[in-house]
DNA sequence: TCTGGGGTCCTAGGACCC
DNA sequence: TCTGGGGTCCTAGGACCC
């Protein structure tokens, strides 16, 4: 028995109960720079239409009047760990999802049902958020279920929702079959899109299409798998603990970039913040990857492996400038990426004597840095008026 | 309407190896 | 002259999730 649980608009629930001026009001988070979007809104924002994921602009014409706010995401990492806190209390198979969602192995309990009621309360109370619960045999059940319990929205008003929604064994098809296809995990725009050519259009409907056609018309993998799902078959279980497989970071510019120096000075930027986060989970990697998306958002990615895994800002940079040497920027670039990926546990580091002249050792005196005086104690150095040294044919120090 | 940022997984082709 | 089969790794792109 597994159970599916989500915070209701957890980051605009999380600034309401920070700021309770804002109760009633519609509140919007995201959306403040020139090409934002929605990131999370209350359900009285909802109620005009708006929802995650939207540009900014059209939030602002639908809702000229709601509260605008930027994310505080060290803020709602720590309501997610609280979140953490209380589903322990119940089981150690949590899976975290999201800041805000999570899956739980129930697997334990007589009455999973009262327990999803207890968990609601719990939440209520530890952190005053209300979260819905979805009770079912697999995983995407219990995510259905805890979206059916979900309060709705009409353009009237939002009714509660039920809160907690159980799929009792041998009920599974006749609350999964009635669903819109677009609902289940993994049917995104392109699958609802082609399945929609087949006339499909609730889950009902997925079921009678023979699995041949589905991964003919879709591929092998996703075909068995939607085929499998319509007949209300996963064996997915609750994983507590998944190694990271990636670490990137990118920005989307208000104004667009026509030069290479300014993609070489952003992509150390980028290289550094992902340097200090592979550091701090003890990660390093080897593949180093650049995304760049233009002004009309055709958007390339460029790799490269590299023989030693690296985790420093300027090792990562190093691979990042060289693969973007091979770019034109000059349409505009309005996104630049950089990732690491590839990865493993870096080798334990100290700061030793031999350490000190290298990269490694400088960005671990970095991050001594950074602790004691606050990340802004040290930024990237600028590649503007770098300085060439023997031997280090592309680096130095500014 | 003009499209974020953090991820995961899948596909497909090519290089390379035995 | 006419080229197998199996496997791994790398690169690029795309779909999807929250």
């Amino acid at each position: 028995v597994i159970a599916h649980v989500d915070v209701n608009a957890f980051y605009a629930s999380v600034e309401v109960l920070d700021d309770p001026s804002l109760a009633g009001k519609p509140v919007i988070v995201g959306g403040l720079g020139a090409r934002g979007v929605v990131a999370a809104c209350t359900y009285e924002a909802r109620r005009f239409g708006v929802h995650s994921a939207m540009p900014a602009a059209r939030a602002r014409r639908l809702c000229p009047h709601a509260v605008f706010l930027a994310g505080r995401y060290d803020r709602y990492a720590e309501m997610s760990a609280l979140l953490h806190e209380v589903f322990r209390g119940y089981t150690a198979a949590v899976e975290g999802i999201a800041l805000d969602e999570a899956f739980l192995d129930l697997g334990c309990f007589a009455d999973p049902a009262s327990v999803a009621w207890s968990i609601r309360r719990d939440v209520k109370g530890a952190l005053g958020l209300d979260v819905c619960v979805g009770v079912a045999a697999s995983k995407f059940l219990a995510k259905l279920a805890s979206e059916a319990a979900k309060p709705v929205v009409s353009p009237g008003g939002v009714a509660p929702g039920q809160g907690v929604v159980v799929v009792e064994p041998g009920s599974e098809l006749a609350f999964l079959h009635p669903l819109p296809v677009r609902a289940l995990w993994g049917v995104g725009p392109a699958t609802h899109r082609r399945l929609e050519r087949f006339g499909v259009v609730t889950v009902g409907d997925l079921a009678a299409v023979p699995v041949d056609s589905l991964v003919s018309a879709l591929g092998t993998s996703l075909g068995r798998h939607l085929h499998e799902l319509s007949w209300a078959r996963d064996a997915r279980q609750v994983e507590s603990s998944r190694a990271v497989k990636s670490v990137s970071h990118e920005e989307t510019y208000a104004v667009d970039l026509h030069r290479h120096d300014d993609l070489c000075n952003e992509a150390l930027r980028l290289a550094d913040a992902v340097g200090a986060r592979l550091r701090k989970a003890g990660l390093a990697g080897r593949t180093v990857t650049v995304k760049v998306r233009f002004h009309d958002f055709a958007t390339i990615t460029r790799s490269q492996t590299v023989a030693e895994a690296v985790d420093t800002g300027v090792a990562i940079a190093r691979t990042a400038t060289s693969l973007l040497a091979g770019i034109d920027p000059s349409p505009g670039v309005r996104l630049l990426g950089v990732g690491v990926s590839n990865l493993s546990e870096a080798a334990l580091r100290q700061l030793t004597l031999e350490e000190t002249g290298s990269w490694s050792g400088a960005s671990a005196a970095v991050d001594r840095i950074r602790e004691r005086f606050g990340a802004g104690a040290v930024g990237p150095a600028s590649l503007v008026g770098r300085v060439k040294r023997p031997g280090d044919a592309q680096w130095g120090p500014d």
